[in-house]
DNA sequence: GTCTTTTTAGCACGATCGTGCTTCAACTGC
DNA sequence: GCAGTTGAAGCACGATCGTGCTAAAAAGAC
């Protein structure tokens, strides 16, 4: 049911992600799928806080992996792309949970709704890029606003990424989403250490 | 006209944009509006083709407000800082600017109709902050790639700081994009030096 | 004045959508 | 066997939307 309210998302949009439309993709019947979702709201509702869990849960294990190593490691640095590959679409399952994630953000800022899980889907990324910022600049522990700008710096560049991957993917290629993402980690090592 | 569509798109979001609440928004009715535009897609397109104009317009006087400085000197820093808050939303008329452009751009993602205005706009943008970076990166002309890269990488900072200027306004405040903003521009400075 | 063009207005049709409501089959516990 | 719960399906109503079409008013040319 979930399943087919992404694939709609994905391929047509949220705004065509109407109680009929999903019934005919999951192979229901409007009435059945208003059986589990009392209204078109909690059924999106609840897709988003879905979308949000899968990717949040990536992130974390991600994250879990980062913290295994010894920062300054080639390794450690291997596992920190990879977290900050597991934001980009990728592949098919990321490209999908990504555009599902960015549509439900987006309608965020019109229905009300969404407000709560956008709110909580922002806070769950935001912990997981700081955690992962003091990991990479252990060395400005105690210069708390430096840390808060670059893990605003690094989400937005990221979504930044996320959108032009996902709406210019003739521009922004895979490997160009690599390059951008080593060169901010590289930017984020020289920083503020000549001051 | 145009200016009904922009008000609407940016307090209720572009599904809104009926010929029927357009003409309200108007003052006319919905036939008078069919008069100028045959349909609903071509008033939406031109929509999207003005706020095109517009952003790209303010992007273009601030670079050359950026090349009049010499490299290097406060004067420069501070045009290109100004450059870089052309994109944002952090007046009223910016505001509603960047919240039709993000809705036309991923609106294109979906209906066809929207492509080329959508791949103008990037064209657009990406030139002008192409030749930013190349006046921020004076050392690095013969390094194409490099110039490249960190193109885009500010292009999707840029795109990801309206973002959250849109979405999270109760994090991301002006002094918060600011702040990323000079901590971008400080971190290419310090970057591809020491290699 | 009349004739023509432009502008504004409105109607009607089919399509889509959310939702309240009823109906029917399938399954469960006893 | 049977009552009660659950899953699935469908109908009907009002609302919104794009669009083809007609008509009336306003403006301008002669």
């Amino acid at each position: 049911m979930v399943d087919a309210v992404f694939r709609i998302i994905a391929s047509d949009g949220l705004e065509r992600a109407s109680l009929r439309e999903v019934a005919e993709e999951a192979g229901l019947a409007v009435g059945s799928v208003r059986h589990y979702f009392a209204s078109s709201d909690e059924l999106l509702v609840h897709s988003f806080s879905v979308v949000i869990d899968r990717i949040a849960g990536r992130l974390e294990l991600a994250l879990e992996a980062v913290q295994g190593q010894a920062p300054g490691t080639p390794a450690h640095h291997g596992a920190a792309v990879l977290l900050l590959e597991q934001f980009l679409p990728l592949d098919e399952e990321r490209a999908v949970d990504v555009c599902v994630w960015l549509a439900f953000r987006n309608a965020a800022r019109i229905k009300p709704v969404f407000a709560p899980e956008a709110a909580r889907s922002h806070r769950a990324v935001a912990a997981v890029v700081g955690q992962l910022i003091m990991e990479l600049l252990p060395g400005s522990a105690e210069q708390q606003d430096i840390l808060v700008t670059e893990a605003e710096r690094l989400l937005a560049t990221l979504d930044g990424l996320c959108m032009h991957a996902l709406l210019q993917s003739e521009w922004m290629t895979a490997q160009m989403c690599r390059d951008v993402l080593e060169a901010h980690l590289a930017g984020l090592g020289g920083l503020h250490r000549g001051r």
